[in-house]
RNA sequence: GGACGGGUGGGUGAGUGGCUAAAACCAGCAGACUGUAAAUCUGCCGCCCCUUGCGGGCUACGGAGGUUCGAAUCCUCCCCCGUCCA
């Protein structure tokens, strides 16, 4: 680290910041402003704004924070900006129906976590954090009317998910109309070169463009990334359609859950959740294309590099062998989650999966039983009255559904 | 404030007194086929109990009461959403 800071060459870091990008509001102000911190030796301010309306953080989340990351590598200042003010408000973005505002309790437990995991691909010691309540939670009356009426209606209105909802008479609360205009205030306390954010923040995003103007700053450059579809290939990832994989979910789990999703969104999820450059995708890509190479190794390796990011390279490699042994050979897993029971009369089977967390009721395990979907060290289980001798001390292998495992441990 | 329309299972959405745990579709789950992919096919898909049977019980159609042998369906009050008018 000299004193001066020196930046890749411009083209280079354009290269590298927009990959994978869905758009670049606008292209030719971004080189602007790469070449104006060439010229002077200063960084921009790049910054992501996220809501901590959950605890956890998932495989989605990342794409944009990634992209954060770039802006930390070529150089630049990322600031990872919390919103623990504008999350008690709720983004409307893509909501069909008002979300019940946070409680404030709520939003700092979250936002404890949320750094934690978020620091698995952001630099430490490199990340600027700011809390949006640090200016948001001291505005006046009087400023927060002052920054409405730098915006109108009829613009608000425009917005899709406003539009619909309107249409479908469906309820709109005003508080929503003004989560654009509080985050578009975020942008001018920063004074922020770019903002990053998914291409459904795009409103969001252009709207803050226009009250920095508002406000007599530069309206910044907006970078938007795409939306990761979820495991199903169909919506978007989101736990609410429970196609989502969690960036604290354990290696096994995690690699389990990427190998099941369709070899053609493989694709998207190597654009977006690896560092692979894209020539180095699209070289893949034709390797498969030419049948040179099984498109369910490229997921692998796919499956490899992402768990690695998360748990470490040793762990993506381990948890690759695993997949293999356990799915490709068919053998028994190597470890599973242990069940421990004490020793005495024999258990029902059916009351064993509802207490271990395999099946949410009893009607559930039942019909998993019926279904042949029930395994006891290897051997399917036919009858829903199955019980496990519990008189001495052993292990039983119990698998239900494809899945699941768990290591049942008489004590 | 007034007039009108609407609130059904995870979602969309039928159903206007019994045959309705509630059509259909989607999602989900299991099995078959595979590469734990997709597609496809089959079955399941509120909860609980047992003597496992086309068995029994409980809960469910915004909420609370009521009418009826019987209500998601009829009546009353309340809550919520929207539209139009002011």
């Amino acid at each position: 680290m000299t004193a001066k800071r020196e930046f890749p060459p411009v083209e280079e870091q354009i290269a590298y910041l927009t990959k994978g990008a869905a758009e670049t509001i606008r292209p030719e102000e971004l080189r602007e402003r790469l070449e104006q911190s060439a010229k002077t030796g200063k960084p921009l301010r790049a910054y992501l704004g996220v809501d901590p309306t959950a605890p956890d953080l998932h495989l989605g989340h990342t794409v944009v924070l990634r992209k954060l990351k770039h802006f930390q590598d070529m150089g630049h200042t990322a600031i990872f900006l919390i919103g623990d003010f504008s999350a008690m408000i709720g983004d409307p973005t893509g909501q069909s129906e008002t979300r019940p505002p946070l409680t404030r309790e709520q939003v700092d437990a979250n936002a404890k976590t949320y750094l934690e995991q978020v620091y698995k691909i952001l630099a430490r010691e490199k990340t600027e954090v700011r809390y949006n309540s640090e200016w948001l939670g001291k505005m006046t009356a009087e400023q927060i009317v002052r920054l409405c009426s730098h915006y109108r209606l009829a613009r608000m209105l425009e917005r899709e998910d406003f539009h619909t909802r309107l249409e479908k008479n469906l309820p709109i609360s005003v508080h929503e109309l003004l989560y654009p205009l509080l985050t578009a205030y975020d942008a001018v306390k920063l004074e922020s070169d770019v903002e990053l954010g998914a291409t459904e923040q795009k409103f969001n995003l252009l709207v803050h463009r226009e009250i920095q103007r508002e406000y007599g700053l530069r309206a910044q450059v907006i970078l938007t990334m795409p939306i990761l579809v979820g495991l199903d290939g169909q919506r978007k990832m989101s736990k609410s359609y429970g196609n989502y994989v969690g960036i604290s979910e354990p290696p096994r789990d995690m690699f389990g859950k990427l190998m099941s999703i369709s070899d053609e969104l493989m694709w998207s999820y190597w654009d977006l959740l690896t560092d692979l450059p894209p020539d180095g995708v699209a070289k893949l890509r034709n390797e498969v294309a030419a049948g040179r190479l099984h498109p369910m190794d490229a997921k692998m390796r796919l499956a490899t590099a992402i768990v690695s990011t998360f748990h470490g390279h040793a762990a993506g490699e381990e948890a690759a062998a695993e997949f293999q042994r356990v799915f490709r050979e068919r053998q028994t897993p190597e470890e599973a989650p242990e069940w421990r029971i004490p020793r005495g009369e024999p258990r029902r089977l059916v009351a064993l999966l509802v207490e271990a967390g395999m099946a949410p009721s009893r009607s559930e395990a039942e019909r998993l039983i019926k279904q042949g979907g029930v395994e006891l060290d290897g051997a399917r289980v036919a009858d829903i009255r199955q019980e496990i001798d519990c008189s001495h001390p052993g292990a039983i292998l119990l698998r239900a559904g494809k899945k699941k495992f768990l290591r049942v441990v008489i004590e």
